[in-house]
DNA sequence: CGACGTGTAAC
DNA sequence: CCTTTTACACGTCG
């Protein structure tokens, strides 16, 4: 089953003040260098059919909302945070196992607890959906199959507020028609290698001599994707380990100014380090993350021995910078940000927020 | 084989 | 016009 919480920002905002409800919702991650520098990150219904869709510029979505009573907040990830923990708790306990893959959608393992029907699968789909907009004023969109990758198609298929069953002999007629854009997983990349191809829709992609997809994209990802052609996918339901942190942000102006970036870094790095101690984890690798005014990514990293010293991450990060500068004297930054990985939880330490 | 860096994808 | 965070695959190098 995968669960996928409506427009989830956005009705959390229209939830809490009534008098934005009904009307077009847009969030948005202000970057701070000018008044409407930054991007979309989630809009309501109301707001997409005027077209203000997640990733835009704000400027452009603004545009678009002139003389229209359109209202835009700032994202308040700490709120949504804190409501998502409560349903994905709320989750766990309607399922053997939960998989939270983001701050909205889970995958819930029911094989057991259904003993495999799909009316009991449905009937838990409904208790799930009753729980969500009774406990938080939420609807969600659900999708039942028997794997992960179609219940997620299928939970895409209705929205909001959908249910959607897939059964095994229902998976070739469900996807068939699709565009393999549309195919989760697919994206802008590889839809245009497959339309090269004469690819269009799932079921080209179906009846593609595999041979020849191994030519193109090599033996593990041909696979990949002619599985997804045909729904097919046996990966299991698994809690996840976060694996990373990272924080990464918008300079002030473009520079090459060691100091002004150090200061960006210390600025993003007291985050990082508020993580580390509230999840008691320790880390063996920082990595620092670059992107020049061209807009290029470039990370660069550095391994050292097991720790939880929250020092090291602005004095390897600052290490990692030095290195950066001198190898492109002649870039200047747009953003830079911060990654730890190699992660390592220790156990049965209650989090800061059980206290 | 681990470390490092890049690319793709999704939210 | 251009945000944020995470995952994972793959190539290269020592």
């Amino acid at each position: 089953m995968h669960v996928d919480l409506d427009s989830f920002y956005a009705s959390l905002e229209e939830n809490r003040n009534i008098s934005i409800r009904g009307k077009p919702v847009v969030i948005c991650v202000y970057s701070g260098r000018t008044e409407d520098s930054g991007a979309v990150s989630t809009s309501n219904y109301r707001a997409r059919e005027l077209g203000i869709k997640a990733g835009m510029p704000i400027i452009l979505a603004k545009r678009i909302a002139k003389g229209k009573d359109v209202i835009f907040l700032p994202v308040d990830m700490t709120y949504y945070r804190e409501t998502s923990e409560r349903i994905m708790d709320l989750l766990e306990d309607e399922s053997d196992i939960m998989e939270q893959v983001s701050i909205d959608e889970a995958y819930l393992d029911v094989t057991e607890m259904t003993k495999e029907s799909w009316d009991r699968a449905v009937e838990i789909a409904k208790k799930i959906k009753v729980k969500i907009i009774f406990q938080e004023g939420l609807t969600a969109s659900v999708g039942i199959s028997s794997n992960k990758f179609v219940a997620k198609m299928a939970s895409d298929s209705q929205k909001p507020n959908g249910l959607t069953i897939v059964k095994e002999g229902e998976i070739i007629s469900f996807l068939e028609k699709l565009n393999v854009s549309k195919l989760h997983g697919i994206g802008e990349k590889t839809t245009s290698s497959l339309n090269e191809l004469g690819i269009q829709t799932a079921s080209d992609l179906a009846s593609y001599d595999l041979k020849e997809l191994e030519e193109i994209f090599g033996k593990n990802k041909a696979k990949l994707l002619h599985d997804k052609s045909l729904g097919v996918d046996e990966s299991p339901v698994k809690p996840r380990d976060k694996k990373q942190l990272s924080r990464i942000g918008t300079l002030k102006e473009d520079t090459k100014d060691k100091n002004l970036i150090l200061e960006k870094i210390v600025d993003l790095s007291k985050d990082i380090e508020q993580r580390i101690i509230k999840n008691n984890v320790s880390f063996r690798t920082v990595s620092l993350i670059t992107i020049d005014t061209e807009l290029k990514t470039q990370t660069k990293s550095e391994t050292i021995p097991e720790t939880k010293d929250t020092q090291k991450v602005v004095s390897v990060s600052k290490h990692l910078l030095e290195k950066y500068l001198e190898e492109n004297v002649d870039k200047k930054l747009r953003r830079v940000g911060i990654r730890i990985s190699n992660l390592e939880f220790s156990k049965n330490q209650k989090t800061l927020d059980e206290f």
